[in-house]
DNA sequence: CTGTTAGCGCTTTCAG
DNA sequence: CTGAAAGCGCTAACAG
């Protein structure tokens, strides 16, 4: 494996300007940088990340860390969440990998702070009062949250402003008609937020909740007269089992939009458009808001280990009410 | 953050015995050793990847490409596959991320070669003819397939094998009087070794291709008896469109095991036990497969990159009959 | 059983 | 615009 050296005898200049043509950090005349590119591509150079990484300070890569990603088949949204970060982290000039954790507990994380290869960390799925986020925060590594979750000190995190988001949705319902709304939801917990927005808007609110995967939506589309009859304005914060859901719905007596209207406020339009008929949605732009969360990731990294620069402020993703009411 | 010579200092010994006591490789007597990790606890110091790395030579990292993990909801197959390799790399003392790709094309390839900072990879997923082993290949890097694709060279790889899988599936539906076999698959194309297994059996064959998730089985129920009616038996490289076929089965008017008797070959026994009845196997021991593949890579990695030492061997996952034909 | 020392390949001042 | 040289933190001889 050739080094930087190599190609600097080659080219026939100092170690330092081989460094410089490939930072781009200060002016390189054309003719020693196409010199040194050529020996570059002739040797097959590659540089030496470990080698990079250790003159260079922090280390210019970032971990993602999402749990339960190969026990269950994820929803589109963490694909798409995942998709954005890395093209987000590109674009800053660093690299990203997945780091494997296969349940909550923490000791895989500790390992990775151990091993202190990575620059920083994004952390997906947060769970309440995530204790993944108290070992980041104790070891004092840069770390962005995508998503919330309450921990009792400030952290940088990146999400939706669902107040809005809920607001906007449920006042859609309203508008249709709708008092009793139904939450198809994978956890029992009613939404803090979304309690909030239905009681100021004097709407009922019925959990529905299910896992989000295609039995899940068949299940409650089976269920549906049984246990919500009552239920005319759905809001959905799951994406699969919605799909399916709305699909399997005819064959179980039920006629959307006619019995009920349904809006998404956790889907991607791509997955919206693969429902018959077509789900209403609050754009979600997952792969925007993961986008930016690579770059504020990057940003904390570089602002150092312990900046307080951002912390505990609100980021939030573009929020476009794209009218899609079609369905409604 | 501190490092190898703070700890050094404060336990009182020298830097080399810091080393020495975190790798175990030369002996240390307990007492240093026990002033050593206390200082460590103290000071809460954390080797520095990039370091080592670099001073040790090559990496002890291995990563794991696999695409197509966040388009589409993976089967629970690559779950147990990325976790086994997890598992079996850890066991060797190494680590591994997973390179996020998304797509087939070899660009992602590329760049973490240019990285470097990997000691060598495992590519999943692989298609005919695959492109990206072909740039690992002419890379020089080490790398094991968990797969096999026809490339021309001899390159390391772990696979089943499938020509005893198949002779034996196809054996058990035969015993059963079935003649006319369905091949349940993602691809049109047949298997060269599934072909010769049902020509020296004197079986038909009739491919069943469909999609490898809910939707998949539910589309063969509902056309089975106007597409495949002289279809008796069925072996399945799937898994989730396999578990929803026979889960559906029922409501198109088909018997499982009175019409049709299913077997797969390609999927996990948890999963065989989620159908309704309970689908037969070949066991496929996914996970112990991915525990041995991560460890050949790390034999491979320390073999040097240009090892042919094992290049082109068939290492075989074991293939157990658990003879759980209960349903047939 | 322990200490000393020479690099690993790169980044980044400091000097031209 | 370019070169020289001092490290980054660790590993692994080499020398006790």
């Amino acid at each position: 494996m050739s080094t930087r050296a190599d190609v600097a005898k080659l080219a026939g200049v100092s170690e330092s300007t081989v460094s410089y043509v490939l930072s781009g950090k200060r002016p390189i005349s054309d003719s020693t940088k196409a010199r040194v590119q050529a020996a570059i591509g002739q040797l097959g150079y590659k540089s030496n990340y470990a080698a990079a990484a250790l003159a260079g300070g922090s280390p210019r890569m970032v971990t993602m860390m999402t749990s339960n990603l190969f026990l269950t088949p994820p929803s589109r949204i963490d694909g798409a969440l995942v998709d954005g970060i890395v093209n987000g982290v590109r674009d800053c000039g660093y690299h990203s990998v997945i780091w494997p954790i296969s349940n909550d507990d923490d000791s895989d994380v500790e390992m990775l702070l151990n091993l202190n290869f990575s620059g920083g960390v994004i952390l997906m799925n947060v769970v309440d009062n995530d204790p993944r986020v108290h070992t980041l925060h104790s070891a004092g590594v840069p770390f962005v949250v995508l998503g919330r979750t309450k921990v009792g000190f400030a952290y940088n995190y990146v999400d939706r402003d669902f107040e809005t988001v809920y607001m906007h949705a449920l006042t859609i319902l309203k508008n249709l008609g709708h008092i009793s709304i139904g939450v198809l939801s994978a956890s029992t917990i009613v939404n803090p937020y979304l309690k909030k927005a239905a009681k100021s808007l004097k709407l009922n609110m019925k959990m529905m909740t299910t896992t989000n995967n295609y039995d899940g939506g068949i299940i409650l589309a089976r269920d549906f007269k049984k246990y919500y009859a009552d239920v005319t304005g759905i809001i959905s914060l799951l994406d699969i089992a919605t799909v399916s859901f709305v699909n399997a719905a005819s064959d179980f007596g039920i006629s959307i939009p006619n019995d009920i209207s349904i809006i998404g406020v956790n889907m991607l339009e791509e997955q919206a458009e693969s429902a018959t008929p077509k789900i209403s949605t609050i754009a979600f732009e997952a792969y925007d808001l993961a986008v930016s969360c690579g770059k504020i990731m990057v940003e904390v990294i570089e602002a150092g280990k312990d900046s307080e620069k951002r912390k505990g402020e609100l980021w939030v993703g573009d929020f476009i009410d794209r009218g899609s009411t079609s369905q409604l």
